[in-house]
DNA sequence: TTAAATTTGTGTTATAAAACACGTATATTG
DNA sequence: CAATATACGTGTTTTATAACACAAATTTAA
């Protein structure tokens, strides 16, 4: 267990949904929380798991997985610092239906369920901020059924490094986009098979739209890319 | 534009969310609503409209349908009363991502966006409810991703069933699914094409798993159907 | 610093499901 | 009621993508 003051991010963040809260909830809020910390590939929550608090990710990456049918795995979702993980599920009142996984150093606070809903019932603009939260990720989640089952192989690929890009933003140079995955990964991110991914990844790559350093993607071509995505 | 008394529903329902409101939040509600009615077919909102109120459906059925890659339509999802629809968009703030058609004769009744809010800031429970309502559809819609992507067309068209059995229920006799879908609406359920749907079904007639007079679906089998559908 | 394991890359084959074509049945409408 | 549109049903062809196989490169561990 790390100490509080390792974990000033989730609270201070410019976009903190805890900015919302008034002096007093925000003392509840510091007093009860408590931090933590993963190294790279670590675990750190399983599909089936029962949340018990609020996870917000102060630093680090992660990336949320789902067993499929027959081994196939499905990234469910990319989360960069800072934002929560896993308040679907405890939301919900329901398990985990992913796992989720550090692909990078993390470090982690945590706040129990109970202290949560009490600064949810204190507070009405809190608790439209976490509502309008969920509705527009189930409205991510709409858009990518559609995509993930009507696009072609091309499209979903290009899509994907779209998120990322989105998700992650670009190293200094403006171009790169800032997370490294394996071709694993960005296969079950794109619902294709890990030799379809790298043959279309150097398709894009032989096209210019794109160029490859190992698992250093740079985007050359923004808007071909973006195009690729949308014809499908 | 129907009286008021023609919708009282939304409220009454076992189930209705608005139980949690007291007496006085009651009110607020009942004398702030408003009523309608829409035919079958009738186009209730269309992909793209701005939401400006929460819409409860009171009576009738509803198909919420994405417009896809070429044409392809795709249902996110079937209602039944007494249900909301629509809520996602306006709790985003953000457009329609689908449209709602009425598949049979519905009643609605509509609550202004500003006195919801003042509702849920007022009180705590039902924020938390509308919280945990959001929290458990994000979860269909993640699981639905999956089997959409990696089951197989049976297994696709069998959970179909199942979700329709869950959503609408049976008829008197037990067994017929109480929800007259066409063919091409069963495909768009189930990502595939309407010839395949036509062939899926009938190859489920004819292994006994079901029985088919027409639009009328009743089940035969319902554990070797879960097993269809389980087993991708 | 080798050896083993994992990841990446590429060509080939197999297959599930779409696309197409066309006939029939059932609704809808003038 | 006839005429037309819409929905249903079935066989055939095509195609996108999974599955398989294996080599090379890279990483991890011994």
């Amino acid at each position: 267990m790390l100490n509080k003051s390792d974990c000033q991010k989730c609270s201070n963040d410019k976009n903190s949904i805890f900015k919302l809260l008034n002096k007093q909830e925000r003392s509840v809020f510091e007093n009860n929380k408590q931090c933590t910390s993963y190294k790279k590939n670590e675990i750190i929550f399983k599909e089936g798991d029962m949340p018990s608090g609020l996870i917000c990710l102060c630093s680090g990456k992660v990336k949320l997985i789902k067993e499929g049918v027959g081994g196939r795995d499905q990234i469910i979702r990319m989360e960069n610092s800072v934002n929560f993980i896993g308040f679907r599920a405890l939301f919900a009142g329901e398990h985990y239906i992913a796992s989720a996984v550090a692909i990078e150093d993390c470090t982690l606070c945590y706040l129990e369920k109970k202290t949560l809903d009490k600064l949810i019932r204190a507070n009405g603009s809190f608790a439209l901020k976490i509502i309008t939260i969920l509705a527009k990720e189930l409205g991510v989640s709409n858009e990518r059924t559609l995509s993930l089952t009507q696009k072609h192989i091309r499209g979903r690929l290009a899509e994907s490094l779209l998120v990322l890009i989105n998700t992650f933003g670009y190293e200094d140079d403006g171009k790169t986009i800032k997370v490294y995955l394996s071709r694993e990964d960005l296969a079950n991110l794109s619902n294709m098979t890990t030799s379809n991914a790298i043959r279309t990844l150097s398709m894009f790559a032989s096209e210019g739209v794109i160029s490859i350093e190992g698992r250093r993607l740079s985007v050359e071509q923004f808007e071909t890319l973006k195009n690729i995505s949308s014809l499908g």
